[in-house]
DNA sequence: CGCCTTTTGTCGGGCATCTGACAGACAGGT
DNA sequence: ACCTGTCTGTCAGATGCCCGACAAAAGGCG
């Protein structure tokens, strides 16, 4: 699930205005090269929202990680000992110790509950993912990919439409928590069964929609 | 990740004592019997709070099902569409609209701090389930899960120490995302090569802790 | 256009784990 | 003790997926 719709914009906007909000003096603002990781500093918790660019957020196990989320403007979240940040192109950011932040808070309900949000938006995002690794085969995986890259586009599931793909193979396979191959075999034999058909780099063309709902919804369960 | 620490007592403290406090309008205790479901009565959001007894929160698909935490006393949750939750035994919990939570709290940030603590902590275990999905075979699931049961009840790894496993087979499989066979299997051969021993029903005793270790920390990873 | 790098497609072998089926072990009640 | 239901152990067959390797294709740049 990756680009999601954007947080609570207030906290952008407060953060981001001129004055002497109380706020402001918490966070620091901070960049990011393409590639760049958000390292721990040291062991105390960190709040912080995106004002520019994308972070992804990811698991790592030794040589292997798995995408848990796609971070983008005005997306809340906090740093999380097992979780590590990338930045997949140059990104800012505001940042700020998760007791600083409460401290003020205390006096800014409004900070509290986009907090709150935020937290659960993420938490959302991870059930997806623990459904799709739990329940669903890689195909399945992939049309589900497909189908919640259509809506976010706004797109209707109609045979005909392009649906965008902000994700290659190897990075889709990371979000998916399956292999570069994988993905490819299987994509292309969506292609040939008639699901949609490739359109440049990038992006789809829908096909037979009834098949891809069907791997979507799961018929055939993970491990059967 | 099973029964987790207990979350803030003072929020059950605020509802269970006999005064007037505010917080204790918007609440509802219900009372569930072994095995009830807890249905969600509209599309509202839901925030609750265990005061006794044990609920197992699960995804559900066709027929599988994946258990994400058992909550107990003291731990705080909400309910979100995609959860369902199952009283493991006779359970009393402290019931609320979201909504009315929130206008209520933002007097009190102490219940807020409440709030984003546990959504963390429930965010973390599934962080927990999601590393385990994505990275470890079943033996290191299970080792993983003797690990953690091993901590919670304060015993230390050592070669003679009883660890208490408050699920059987079935359970453990639905909470490790696999199948009650291959658990079983796992299970035995960990024993035959002398990782622990079987005490009664519901315990081990430990033996060769660096094996146990060593599958925990999951030399093999997944899909490899 | 040709070169080089990155991305994508495909194959064959191996393995972890799922399914379904059945037998043995345990626990509770009468 | 016995029966009875639930839990546990184990097997054989099937399969989805991973891995390593290599070829084909696409994109950037002079």
């Amino acid at each position: 699930m990756p680009p999601h719709s954007h947080g609570p914009a207030s906290i952008l906007a407060l953060l981001e205005h001129e004055g002497t909000h109380p706020l402001r003096g918490v966070f620091q603002m901070i960049a990011f090269e393409r590639g760049q990781l958000l390292a721990q500093p040291d062991d105390a918790d960190y709040i912080f929202v995106i004002r520019t660019g994308c972070l992804r957020a990811f698991l790592l196990a030794f040589d292997r990680e798995l995408s848990l989320a796609y971070l983008r403007r005005g997306d809340m979240f906090s740093t999380h000992t097992r979780l590590q940040m990338q930045a997949g192109e140059p990104t800012q950011l505001f940042i700020a110790k998760r007791i600083a932040v409460e401290q003020v808070s205390t006096s800014h309900p409004a900070l509290q509950h986009a907090l709150i949000h935020g937290l659960a938006k993420v938490l959302g995002q991870t059930m997806t993912l623990l459904e799709d690794l739990a329940f669903h085969h890689a195909r399945g995986r992939i049309a589900r990919y497909i189908v919640r890259s259509a809506a976010h586009a706004g797109i209707g599931l109609q045979r005909g439409q392009v649906v965008p793909l902000a994700l290659g193979m190897e990075e889709m396979a990371a979000l998916l928590g399956t292999t570069r191959q994988t993905v490819s075999t299987e994509f292309n034999t969506m292609i040939r069964e008639g699901a949609f058909a490739r359109e440049r780099r990038g992006s789809l063309r829908l096909g037979d929609v009834t098949l891809l709902k069907n791997w979507a919804r799961g018929e055939t369960l993970r491990g059967g």
